[in-house]
DNA sequence: GGCATTTGACCGAC
DNA sequence: GTCGGTCAAATGCC
């Protein structure tokens, strides 16, 4: 059971040191950031580096994708490749906004053990381009205005080129890798990141264990109060 | 009329 | 039997 409990916690971090990573190098980029922001943000990135490698693991940072060990029935597996889990905080009481992509709502659930449903979405271009992204959101039961947001599976569509040209205004090395496909086969990377911006009016605030809503996976909380406050500390700064 | 959302039913894993 | 995820008919909106 440790086992597994410490691999998702090593999955996680994974997210959270890609991210990391991507924050530092878009604000390395602005020159519009205070100089305080940046070392922040070196600061995020190195600590969160040291959390991966205090998860006890090898091999993973190198990047896969993992479903978590979440089941999954024959028709789930083709879209669960890839899967990236984000908390989303919005400032009005609306719902996350718009992530730049068309999703279509085609379900929702109530949870187990969670005081909001969970809404499930995929690609607008799904039957059109034969995307098969989609994504779930659910509202935090601890902070109603905190949106868990998991995306399985990559977006093929032709809507992702647009978003990429626009990603490629920033330096292409954000993580590090080799270019991103050419716009007419976008894919994003097959490890967990954030393929995409959040508007003006959301934070990303930080990226949880699978049921965050529910108490989390039960990683050491230390480190996650201490994640969680660097994550509180940048996005006080934007 | 076309498209998105809602919602109960269904399916597969456990 | 329970649960999470998806399907598809019904409904609403523009």
């Amino acid at each position: 059971m440790e086992d597994a409990t410490a691999t998702t916690l090593a999955t996680e971090l994974d997210g959270l040191l890609a991210m990391a990573r991507e924050l530092e190098a878009r604000v390395g980029a602005d020159q519009g950031v205070p100089g305080a922001a940046r070392e922040l943000c070196a600061a995020l990135a190195a600590s969160v580096d040291r959390a991966v490698r205090l998860a006890g693991r090898s091999g993973n940072a190198g990047g896969r994708a993992s479903v978590n060990g979440q089941r999954r029935s024959g028709r789930k597996a083709a879209a669960a490749k890839v899967r990236t889990q984000v908390r989303v905080a919005s400032m009005q009481d609306l719902g996350p906004l718009d992530d730049g992509l068309s999703w279509r709502k085609y379900g929702q659930k109530d949870i187990l053990g969670a005081t909001y449903p969970r809404s499930y979405f995929r690609c607008t271009h799904r039957h059109t381009q034969g995307c098969a992204a989609t994504k779930q959101v659910q509202r935090a039961t601890a902070d109603p205005l905190l949106f868990d947001v998991v995306y399985h599976g990559a977006h093929t569509c032709a809507q992702t080129a647009v978003l990429a040209g626009m990603e490629q205004q920033q330096p292409p090395a954000a993580f590090g890798q080799e270019p991103q496909s050419p716009p007419e086969e976008v894919q994003w990377p097959a490890e967990p990141v954030t393929p995409f911006s959040f508007p003006s009016c959301c934070h990303l605030t930080g990226s949880y264990g699978y049921a965050a809503a529910g108490g989390g996976l039960g990683v050491d909380m230390e480190l996650e109060d201490q994640l969680d406050e660097l994550f509180l500390d940048v996005s006080g700064i934007f």
